[in-house]
DNA sequence: GAATATCGGACTAAAGTGGTCCTCTATCTT
DNA sequence: AAGATAGAGGACCACTTTAGTCCGATATTC
């Protein structure tokens, strides 16, 4: 199954509830985990994350947590996943990277060269959607979405 | 990471080797292992499930093999990757799944049926690529993809 | 200086994945 | 008819990744 992690998703989750918020509130980790439901030191752990990847602003020291360090409409999942999960790559054997050098396709590889642009495709779809138009339930920022089609799989 | 599996990954190779071959041309286990590079018995289980999942059609015994149920325009990577490593969705937390009953977010979840459209977002990406395309190195249906820019994560 | 938070990392357990192997069935060749 | 070849199906194991917890240290406020 092609998914991201679960960090990533209390990462969406923990921000979107930032992104409800007026911009400078600061919310504790004890906080967020009641809103969230997410158990104590998982919130921590991702806050932690969130605030090393720059996403978040750490204030420490009592009555301290954590504030957006930019506008919800500034940021995207796809900035998200890749602060939690590591960068966006659907396979390993992309140009550019070391991986590539030991990989006993490459001459005869049918598909070399050409899962650079599926990268990029899927990175350009997470980077499409704001945490802002993701708190936002009606916004609509990718396609038609009225309501209430089927979802086929794939 | 976000990823696909290393399965999805040596069937969408292995498809390409279909690709490059006249329409109807029936290719074993044992060649298509040869011609990849993968172990034997990987080759053999993705080529069965690739089989399985309608991609393929396998002709048993003595100079069997397999061959390409479509032709290579009409197959899309998503559909190879749904056939290995089950349907595209990036989270569990979406309309319409068991999941969602027992997702003890509900009511507060400020992201709650946003998940859909991202999960679009990637099916389309994924789907907008055919086989074909993957193994024709000059092709170019997503982007600009001119050569060597460089890639910066996200 | 006591209480409250985050910081950083170690650690465990569970799940998923990659990969192999074995038995059975179908088909072709001789 | 017999033997060889090739796929079908599934059990199985090892390894990696991930989820989740916990602890000691540091910073800040009251």
């Amino acid at each position: 199954m092609i998914r991201i992690s679960k960090q990533a998703d209390y990462g969406i989750l923990i921000l979107g509830h930032f992104a409800k918020e007026a911009g400078e509130t600061i919310l504790s980790a004890r906080e967020l985990a009641e809103r969230t439901r997410v158990a104590p030191p998982m919130t921590s752990k991702v806050l932690k994350n969130l605030a090393r990847g720059g996403l978040l602003e750490s204030v420490r020291g009592m009555r301290g947590g954590y504030r957006l360090t930019r506008h919800p409409e500034d940021i995207t999942i796809g900035e998200i996943i890749v602060v939690m999960d590591g960068p966006i790559a659907v396979t390993e054997c992309a140009p550019d990277e070391p991986a590539v050098s030991d990989c006993a396709q490459e001459p005869w590889c049918p598909v070399r060269g050409s899962w650079q642009r599926l990268n990029d495709a899927i990175r350009e779809a997470l980077n499409r959607v704001t945490l802002a138009e993701m708190t936002c339930p009606v916004a609509d920022p990718v396609g038609s979405f009225a309501g209430h089609e089927d979802q086929a799989d794939v």
